[in-house]
DNA sequence: ATCATAGTTGACTAATCGGTACAATACTCT
DNA sequence: AGAGTATTGTACCGATTAGTCAACTATGAT
């Protein structure tokens, strides 16, 4: 092995995750990527054989490197269930803050931007993907959810309609961030909603006095 | 005024809206939707001056001849709030079921994926457009949860939070429904959700008997 | 009937798209 | 040093992109 591949291929699909992630995989072109990377479109070729293999690529070093270690660290079996759902919601908003102070704009859910850019008949590879890498996220959920269940820290009968609501919510909130390019939501709906789905007590933001 | 105008114009409007639906902005060409509707590109070009025009009128007709009324009925002042909400997720289960039989898929609410795809430095306009919308949406729901509060029917300090909660959750369920091509998240947990959001009593959807 | 005008048409750009071919280069191993 | 291969640079491809334009047709008002 020559050159041991020191850093093209990851420059091309940092660039790409940041370019798509801030706009959209249809409204970047092999071109951009290219450019922004400082990458010839000869070595772009060289390493992936087509835009969507990149994509790909760069939601699988997503997943591996940002998604998994989250879940991993926030869902770790010693930490207490409220606490985990607790953590959740914050490493979600740090996340959108790093990205916001980055990028100069709320990006949302990278996952759920491109899974819904990517219906339609092309491209199904990029659907189902995404697709794969939810189901990825909501097993981490159900596990937490299960075990709360099973140890009667929450009640509820499905821990599968739990997980789908927690997912859901949550992604309705990134993806109305994204379009609405603010964090409001995020920081005042996303904790607190995740504890009434849950039927955890929902802990009052400032005042705790009721009248 | 010579031809008053018969269908041309309607006909791109309601081909592009299908389109750009089912797929995506940025994958629907011009050509596409003149191919589709059988309009001539001069023609396109006539009725508007630009891809991203059309667009927007098919929004604004969306939001004229669809949302409109939808709300106008579902939040009619004569109907009692419990009720409102359960029309309200009742008719966008319609509309998800309606889609799905005629183009063959989920296809989610078409104001969050445009606006979605459209940010980031290019067609604002779009993107503003898509956030006047949503605004105009919410106000039907601010309108009838403010007065459900002030009834007492439901206890909340702060509508719009319950409009924002409500909202995004409702966009999060169509979102995952057409990434992952599906109604079953919206016809388990939307009526359910939305009511637990309000902090109404949840009907049980099969078994009424408690052990 | 005629004339202004709304509507239609197809041919036409110039730019960009994703992708390819291939020679030149840079590196590792022997 | 030299062989061999991974990597890069450049030039290119055909297809497609959004958008233009001048000619044409149908129509309604006078």
């Amino acid at each position: 092995m020559p050159r041991p591949d020191k850093g093209t291929r990851q420059k091309l699909i940092d660039t790409a995750a940041d370019l798509i992630w801030t706009s959209s995989y249809g409204s970047v072109s092999v071109d951009d990527i290219c450019r922004a990377a400082n990458v010839k479109k000869g070595s772009f070729y060289h390493y992936f054989p087509s835009k969507a293999d990149l994509a790909i690529a760069a939601m699988e070093e997503h997943f591996a490197e940002d998604l998994e270690p989250y879940f991993q660290k926030v869902f770790a079996a010693n930490v207490p269930f409220v606490q985990q759902i607790e953590n959740f919601a914050e490493s979600i908003l740090e996340e959108q803050r790093i990205a916001q102070e980055k990028y100069g704009r709320v990006c949302g859910c990278p996952l759920a931007a491109l899974g819904s850019e990517m219906i339609g008949e092309e491209s199904q590879i990029l659907s189902a993907k995404v697709q794969e890498m939810f189901g990825k996220c909501q097993d981490y959920l159900k596990a937490a959810i299960s075990s709360a269940i099973a140890a009667n820290v929450i009640d509820a009968k499905d821990a599968d309609e739990k997980v789908r609501e927690l997912h859901d919510f949550t992604t309705g909130l990134m993806m109305m961030g994204r379009i609405n390019n603010t964090l409001d939501g995020l920081e005042h709906d996303l904790k607190p909603g995740m504890q009434r789905i849950l039927g955890l007590a929902v802990e009052q933001p400032i005042l705790k006095k009721s009248l």
